[in-house]
DNA sequence: CTACAGTTTAACAATTCGGTTAAACAGGAG
DNA sequence: CTCCTGTTTAACCGAATTGTTAAACTGTAG
């Protein structure tokens, strides 16, 4: 029998790796896809297997269960999710700049990602600890994405260039604004018979309202500078 | 055999009819509970039957399957939504005060509905056409909750007292800053280990800043009156 | 050629779950 | 008392799913 493939990649013979990963990339695709979709109790190990064109004998060779591979899926998605907000916001730059930058940036991210976020807020609402435990590992280690953001907050609030506001709270607005629009959107769509309407135009229109409405809802006003 | 007895309540015999309602209610708790949390495939008929304390037998007795019993507690979530909202909203009134009223209500309603809202976002995930087709209906008879304020938005606009500002994009994020948080709010409590926060607290000091932002955001500036 | 990891095929076991059925029971209505 | 409806009990079916296993096949590495 072969040894459990999942953890143990030190056989780096050339051949055998990129098989490998080959295979094991395809099926977190297809993982992804359907968890995404249905959610670990819809999803069907057939229809994950189908979809990365392979069996199901292979799919449990990879990941002997299906706990496990969502597992997996999920902490890989989560990791490149960290990654990804890692180098930006210098809480020194204006905060127009700081705020302009993250609603793009996280607009972008999730409109880029939809799957990821679809899962993350699958996982969210089955109540498990899986993510509370990924996010609290990753705070510890990295620092948040948002923390960046956070100290940019409260740099401009000390410059005075905005008002004094919970900076949690601040940020639940930004993230709120950016990403619930994204998740629903398929439903909007249904709901919205404006069939003509460009997608992709509103989403670039929203980075912009969300900006606009929330940097001059912060801003110190005129009389008060 | 006893006649279906979901739709007929024609039989108004005092005694029948308490029953009947009774034991229907507890079930329509138990169901919404259990499939807010896990989702309609995540959720098993028998621990529905439990919670409701009652058998399996009674339960189909009901409710004839499982799908049915889901869109039955849908369409009852979804009706008690649109029906909440009828009220409120004059177009006339000054925009704070719309805005206002819109956002402690939305706040207050997904706070204390906290399982239709779950449930909500578990359909939307699934991206079943149940809610579209319920949204569509519902926005074709009554109008739809956000439409009031929509109007008001518009009118406000038209008055001057608030900046031209697409009324799709500042109802999205005005919606998505009050629900989002707390959809999200068992996560965050996870990961947040500011246990001692008072969480009532947060909630009220949420509205007051969704309001602020956004009515800042958008009213008009100082120069351009 | 041999060994071996990856892969397929096909069948299997075990479990779970949704749904049905029949029989019996309970208690108010008439 | 008798009828009827709601309710329970218990057993059952059938379908779907997860997970396992054994055997055979494939192509590269050595």
């Amino acid at each position: 029998m072969a040894e459990e493939p999942v953890e143990s990649t030190q056989v780096d013979t050339k051949f055998v790796d990129t098989q490998h990963t080959d295979t094991q990339q395809k099926i977190f695709d297809a993982a992804l896809k359907v968890f995404s979709c249905k959610g670990h109790d819809g999803a069907r190990m057939q229809e994950i297997a189908d979809l990365a064109g392979i069996n199901r004998a292979l799919l449990h060779y990879y990941f002997r269960t299906k706990r496990q591979l969502y597992e997996a899926v999920f902490a890989h998605l989560f990791e490149q999710y960290m990654r990804s907000f890692r180098a930006v916001m210098d809480p020194e730059q204006p905060f127009a700049k700081s705020l302009r930058d993250f609603v793009d940036h996280y607009v972008d991210y999730v409109r880029d990602h939809m799957d990821m976020a679809r899962l993350v807020m699958h996982e969210n609402l089955s109540g498990g600890t899986l993510m509370g435990e990924h996010l609290a590992r990753a705070f510890a280690t990295h620092g948040s994405p948002q923390q960046r953001f956070e100290e940019a907050i409260v740099r401009a609030t000390e410059r005075g260039e905005i008002q004094p506001l919970d900076p949690k709270q601040t940020i639940m607005t930004v993230i709120s604004a950016c990403a619930l629009f994204l998740i629903t959107a398929p439903t909007v769509k249904l709901t919205n018979p404006a069939a003509g309407m460009d997608f992709d135009a509103f989403i670039e229109a929203r980075k912009d309202h969300v900006f606009n409405v929330i940097y001059h809802g912060m801003e110190t006003r005129g009389g008060e500078a």
